[in-house]
RNA sequence: GCGGCGGUAGCUCAAUGGAUAGAGCACCUCCUUGAUAAGGAGAAGGUUGGGGGUUCGAGUCCCCCACGCCUUCCCA
């Protein structure tokens, strides 16, 4: 039979009886031009303080915002950690919590200091010619110009926040908190002044801590240098020291320029050492510095590469040398170098370089500083000034500099290893000379080279080890009281705490807040005195911390509290701007009203275990004991699609305002939901189109639920006990769905999150749910149970769907809500994640109906068989012989089809009938590997094609009033023609 | 160099030491044309970075190597 042979002579077309989904909502988003109106209403609406007021009484959820540094534009990184962030907050506010979100920024410091300065020399102005007041109010312009720049980035990029009040450290009012802060530590004498090397830039002319200088490849001038044996102890015997006549201790250095420094030479009590004799030397391309006859000491295990870097091509070896025998002379003894150089035993010289002997200049090297003060020596020479040129007390070299800090060069050396290389040459102390190329701490913002160099400054104490109330046991306790996301960030704070020195907290800088400090004359004692702080702290309040600045300060701070206020020195450093960003949480969690201390969570990415986490740690166990957060989030870096870093001169970087413009920031959010976030991520073209198609099958999974849901109100809902079987395993799902959506927002797991509604739209819904009751809901009576209820659970998901998916696209669901519920006013977001009543959760049901879509399978496989056979087209042309031979399935279906097996079964196989068998199939049926004891024969439906539902069925069943379509499909159409006219 | 972390399909991600390593997307093929710049199905795609070891059994635990990222130190 024929489907013409069937048909009446007029074929009616039904198409206008179908209730087919309907919507406005295009399937096409026009994210980028969309998005900014989004903005615009909800900015109109003031969602945020909206929220604050509905609120009210909840328990409060405080994420607090790490303070990105006022300078530049958002990458992809800062776009990533914002974005994040506002999960946190949607997400929270819409479990329930009252979360609030104050944005913030970092403003003082050197790299805003760097621009300013290089504004000035473009203007052909020198910086120190600029007041101090104008220079600072030059920093506060810049910083909030970028503030503002930078706000308006992460305001498109859909974050909610208290934008229009964020924090930042250059408040007048931070900038009391900070000094107040600083106070503490004064107060509780936790703050003290010493002098030690630290690492210094010439260039900027201040000290810089680890967090502040960067490794680059640097080549350096190496020098092999005698230092010529002055004597041995008595005790010695005579042919011994008649050996070590004339001899000299080699040492190896990279750094030149810091032999002036030297004091001492190291060496290592496990290494043998050698008295070499020089018998024969290679001249044949130059003539080497090494001598015929000269006698060096050196570490045996060194000695052969010592020989040959400086030509030496015969020798013999006189003696073994005890190297804590010797003292030797400065090579430019007798020339205002007239110091024994003691041979001082040191764990950190190693046989890995050099000559096993090392070189020791206590003001340039930490290893060098506790060498000499182990040794009972106090003094350290100060031989480098802070523009990295050697002071006017330097004999031989006064005045020139290591590194060049002007001109095009900067950053290059100066003049100092040059002339100490060739007085070196001249006195006859240089044995040989190279170059090497290795790694070498530079300027995180000029780039140029840092020296060591010994310099007063000021320390927080991290105390000795052993001390149960040291900074650093308090800290190491406060991480053991952190949770942490991943739980190896515990390890990480913690090993860094442990190791790290004390902090560096004084900057020879201008932008920033000063060391409020007073220093007595003579001794070099601070004042700790509680009615000098409270003015300070009040006068920042009002003016800011240029009031430290200001002329006659000091009297206006001191006069009339001390005695003698003019017998103090106003200390003129700046605190590190970790300081700074270390007590955002006194002036934003403690400060602000509403807010809570500690905050809940710290969010930001691994590199801030050695910044903010660490900083704000420090600051608030020193201050109050403990931590000032109870989680810390944190989140990979960003790298190109091949897993490298991104960089300009790779052009593999990814802007995210160029994301906003043609894909949607929406798509940036998608791909931050969907990754890894706590590995580094990979960002790249092909990896922004995984996430626009992944936008897209939400999105249409969203628009089919807006068709189908045309006309639907609540008016219309039917109880679950109501439902068929479909429906209720529906509800089922979303109960488990409800649970398990909740706890990975609660565990911040969002990849998790939307990887489950992710699934849930595609799986659950569009291949199978959507895909099923479709003829239900095109074809039905409209009021038909089955068709009423199928609408009920679309409404059901649908709210759960837009509110899940909320926190992570905030755009489109707002987008979504508003075309379902049209208002002027209202917002998804305003809304909570919906309460799921427990009792829809139907564990039995679903285990049947894990059978039934396990068949379903098989009739899958089976039907592709069929049709690349040719032997059907459309599933509807199908009638599967389903053989399934286990009980349990026949119970299941038995259970859930309601004594409409075959129907129930079509309806779920999207065939037009289906015929359900007890016993095995035949050998030809179909089967799947994986689905034991289940097989499906494939046949055509027999009958006639409804002209309305396309399912096939005999016509002599049907309404003679419409004998080409069914009867439930002639019941639908009888309703429409009465309803139509 | 030290230390930490990481790697699973072209892409994004799963997989208490336990069966033939799973999903989605993309690609290809077919169906549908009543979600249509959509929808459905199927096929293909893997030496789980490489190599050893422990184990009845290893993506998972141990060791080594190479790689990537972070961190730290640095050739004094």
């Amino acid at each position: 039979m024929t489907d013409d042979a069937s048909k009446p002579q007029s074929v009616r077309d039904y198409r206008e009886t179908l209730f087919l989904p309907k919507t406005d909502f295009p399937m096409r988003a026009g994210l980028p031009k969309a998005e900014p109106k989004w903005l615009e209403r909800w900015e109109k609406l003031n969602i945020y303080n909206q929220l604050r007021a509905a609120s009210q009484g909840r328990e409060q959820y405080v994420l607090h915002d790490g303070p990105p540094y006022a300078n530049g534009h958002l990458h992809i990184g800062t776009a990533m950690n914002k974005i994040l962030k506002d999960f946190v907050t949607r997400s929270h506010q819409m479990l329930g919590y009252n979360a609030q979100y104050i944005p913030g920024w970092d403003c003082h410091g050197l790299p805003i200091e760097w621009k300013v300065e290089e504004q000035y020399r473009k203007k052909g102005r020198n910086k120190d010619d600029v007041p101090l007041a104008e220079f600072r109010k030059e920093c506060r312009d810049y910083a909030s110009h970028w503030l503002d720049v930078q706000r308006e980035e992460f305001k498109r990029l859909g974050v909610q926040g208290e934008w229009g009040n964020p924090y930042t450290t250059m408040a007048y009012s931070s900038e009391a908190a900070i000094a107040g802060e600083f106070l503490k530590f004064a107060q509780s004498g936790q703050l003290y002044r010493g002098s030690k090397p630290v690492m210094w830039s010439p260039v900027e002319q201040t000290a810089l801590a680890e967090a502040e200088v960067e490794y680059a490849d640097h080549t350096s001038t190496t020098i092999w240098v005698r230092f010529p044996v002055s004597g041995t102890p008595v005790s010695v015997n005579l042919e011994r020291a008649s050996k070590m006549k004339d001899a000299s201790v080699l040492i190896w250095t990279t750094t030149p320029w810091t032999i002036p420094g030297n004091r001492a030479i190291s060496y290592n009590t496990s290494i043998s050492y050698g008295l070499y004799e020089v018998t024969a030397i290679d001249d044949s391309d130059f003539t080497p510095w090494s001598r015929v006859g000269e006698k060096l000491i050196v570490a045996d295990s060194l000695w052969e590469e010592v020989a040959k870097t400086a030509k030496v091509s015969g020798f013999t070896r006189l003696a073994d040398v005890d190297a804590s025998t010797l003292t030797c002379a400065h090579p430019f003894a007798g020339e205002g170098y007239d110091f024994p150089i003691p041979l001082l035993a040191g764990e950190h010289v190693t046989e890995e370089a050099g000559t096993g002997f090392v070189h020791t200049a206590p003001g340039h090297g930490a290893e060098d500083y506790d060498v000499w003060l182990a040794n009972g020596y106090k003094d350290i020479p100060e031989t480098v000034g802070p523009d990295g040129a050697y002071y006017d007390h330097v004999p031989l070299f006064s005045g020139l500099q290591v590194i060049r800090t002007t001109g095009k060069k900067t950053g290059k050396d100066g003049p100092a290893n040059a002339a100490v290389v060739d007085k070196l040459v001249e006195t006859g102390a240089l044995l040989a000379r190279g170059r090497i190329e290795h790694s070498y701490p530079h300027s995180w913002r000029s780039k140029a080279p840092v020296i060591f160099r010994n310099t007063p400054q000021w320390f927080i104490a991290l105390g000795e080890e052993g001390d149960k109330n040291s900074l650093r046991a308090k800290a190491l306790a406060a991480i053991e009281n952190t949770r942490f996301y991943p739980p190896r960030g515990k390890n990480r704070l913690s090993a860094m705490v442990d190791g790290r020195p004390d902090w560096l907290i004084s900057r020879q800088r201008a932008w920033g807040v000063p060391l409020t400090l007073f220093v007595r004359a003579g001794t070099g004692e601070y004042l700790q005195n509680e009615a000098v702080n409270a003015r300070i702290i009040e006068a920042f309040k009002v003016e800011g911390a240029d009031a430290w600045f200001a002329e006659n300060a000091q009297e206006r701070f001191l006069s009339g509290l001390v005695d003698d206020w003019e017998a103090y020195e106003k200390v003129e450093d700046i605190l590190d701007v970790w300081f700074d960003s270390g007590c955002t949480h006194a002036f934003t969690l403690e400060n602000r009203e509403n807010l809570k201390w500690p905050a809940d969570l710290y969010l930001e990415g691994t590199d801030q275990h050695r910044g903010w986490f660490q900083s704000s740690l420090l600051e608030s166990c020193g201050t109050r004991g403990r931590a000032p957060y109870d989680g810390v989030f944190t989140h990979g870096f960003v790298m190109a699609d091949d897993g490298r870093k991104m960089s300009k001169s790779l052009g593999n970087v990814i802007d995210p305002a160029d994301i906003a413009r043609t894909n949607g920031v929406e798509i940036l959010r998608m791909w931050v939901a969907s990754s890894d976030v706590q590995d580094d991520m990979r960002m790249g073209p092909e990896i922004i189109k995984t996430a626009a198609d992944s936008y897209r099958k939400v999105r249409n999974t969203l628009r089919y639920l807006l068709g189908a849901l045309q006309g639907f109100d609540e008016t219309k809902q039917v109880e679950p006990k109501d439902m068929p079987s479909l429906e209720r395993l529906m509800l089922h799902r979303l109960s488990v769905m409800d649970e398990e959506v909740r706890a990975a927002y609660i565990a911040l797991d969002y990849k998790r999150a939307f990887s489950l509604l992710f699934a849930f739209c595609n799986e659950e819904l569009s291949a199978f749910y959507f895909d099923i009751r479709k003829d239900a809901l095109y074809c039905d009576p409209l009021k038909s149970p089955r068709r009423l209820a199928a609408r009920t659970v679309m409404d059901l998901i649908f709210e759960r769907l837009v509110t899940w998916f909320a926190p992570l696209m905030p755009f489109t669901m707002e987008e979504v809500w508003l075309t379902r519920f049209p208002s002027d006013t209202d917002s998804v977001h305003l809304r909570t994640f919906p309460d799921t009543p427990t009792d829809w959760r139907d564990d039995a049901l679903a285990a049947d109906w894990t059978r039934i879509t396990n068949l379903r399978r098989v009739v899958l496989g089976s039907l592709e068989e069929a049709r690349s056979a040719k032997l059907i087209g459309s599933s509807l042309e199908a009638m599967p012989q389903v053989f399934a031979q286990d009980a349990a399935d026949h119970a299941a279906i038995t259970a859930q089809a309601e004594g409409a097996e075959a129907e129930f079964l079509a309806d779920v196989f999207i065939t037009s009938q289906a015929v359900l068998t007890a016993q095995e199939g035949p050998d030809n049926a179909f089967r799947l590997g994986d689905a034991p004891g289940v097989s499906v024969l494939v046949e055509k439906a027999p009958g006639v094609k409804c002209s309305r539902s396309w399912k096939y069925f005999d016509a002599a069943n049907a309404d003679a009033s419409y004998p080409d379509i069914t009867l439930r499909d002639a019941k639908a159409v009888r309703e429409w023609d009465t309803a139509h006219g």
